[in-house]
DNA sequence: CGTATTTGACCCGCGC
DNA sequence: GCGCGGGTCAAATACG
């Protein structure tokens, strides 16, 4: 079967890179799986744009920033980050590097270990190959607020430190619909600590949630709370939590005081706004991006 | 009580 | 074939 046939989340990522340059440059700039985008006119995907927030520091009680909401058809002068194709050299791979980072934000410490029984295991399904996965990989800003984050509800489901790398990454899957295979990647990176790399991993097969979180019930917002600036932790840790919650959409919690400057911004406000920024937006001359709305 | 996060254990792909 | 390293699972725990 078409295994592209979901593809529309990942090259809405890539769509929104793309505009980053002129078309032509874009043309040369990016691998044949980014160039793809356009021809899929059956997508149901809204490209919501939000130029008013690239670059600023906007605190949510959910994850709003999706590359999605980079404004990529207007001002490409704006436009905080850039297409390559990786150097990887996979077809399959597209790097998109937000260039001006900032510092990181330091984030928390937690509590102590849970742990799990060795032992009891149930059987898991074959893995895919690696070889095999669309990947996205997006650098971002570390700490301005969270360019990077996206629509989309994740769960964390795992962290690792990586060799070589000082810093862990976290592994993130789609808690929006359980048989959702999308999944992210979030890590620091090495040569350049105030960006996050973060990996989009195969394909959402839903529409971006009206209700983010959908299966959570809650998204830890937690308050901060004095106790948490007393207590440290090794830095990996808290550079894991940075990124985490930097680059991942609903587990900005702990804390965010520290990452987030003081602008408090609620997401029905947010997308409230934006709403009327994207009736503009359809209204106008952008009549693909209309036509893309087809739900 | 339900859900998210943490984190050690386990699984598996890949290089040698 | 073996070992390494990355990716995932799932129990324990935190939190609203």
């Amino acid at each position: 079967m078409a295994d592209y046939s979901n593809d529309w989340d990942l090259q809405a990522v890539v769509r929104s890179c793309g505009s980053a340059f002129p078309d032509s440059e874009l043309a040369e700039t990016l691998p044949p799986v980014a160039r793809r985008y356009g021809a899929r006119p059956e997508t149901v995907n809204v490209g919501r744009a939000a130029p008013d927030f690239v670059g600023k520091p906007v605190r949510a009680s959910a994850s709003f920033y999706d590359l999605e909401y980079l404004d990529l058809h207007h001002d490409h002068s704006r436009a905080p980050f850039m297409v390559t194709p990786s150097t990887t050299g996979n077809e399959r791979e597209v790097l998109i590097s937000f260039p001006a980072a900032s510092t990181s934000g330091q984030r928390l410490p937690k509590k102590q270990q849970p742990g799990r029984k060795p032992g009891v295991r149930t059987p898991r399904p074959k893995r895919s190959k690696k070889s095999q996965l669309k990947k996205v990989v997006c650098e971002v800003p570390a700490a301005d607020g969270g360019v990077s984050t996206d629509l989309w509800a994740w769960r964390k489901y795992g962290q690792k430190p990586i060799k070589g790398s000082p810093y862990p990454r976290g592994y993130y899957k789609c808690s929006s619909l359980k048989s959702c295979m999308a999944r992210k990647m979030v890590e620091r990176s090495p040569e350049k600590p105030g960006l996050l790399v973060v990996t989009y991993i195969a394909d959402h097969c839903h529409a971006v949630p009206t209700q983010l979180n959908s299966l959570a019930g809650t998204t830890r917002n937690k308050l901060a709370s004095p106790d948490h600036h007393h207590q440290q932790q090794a830095p990996t840790s808290d550079e894991a939590a940075a990124a985490s919650n930097s680059a991942d959409t609903c587990s900005m919690a702990e804390d965010d005081s520290e990452l987030w400057p003081p602008v408090d911004i609620d997401l029905d406000d947010l997308l409230g706004s934006l709403d009327d920024d994207l009736d503009h937006f359809f209204d106008g001359d952008n009549g693909v991006l209309g036509r893309r709305l087809s739900l």
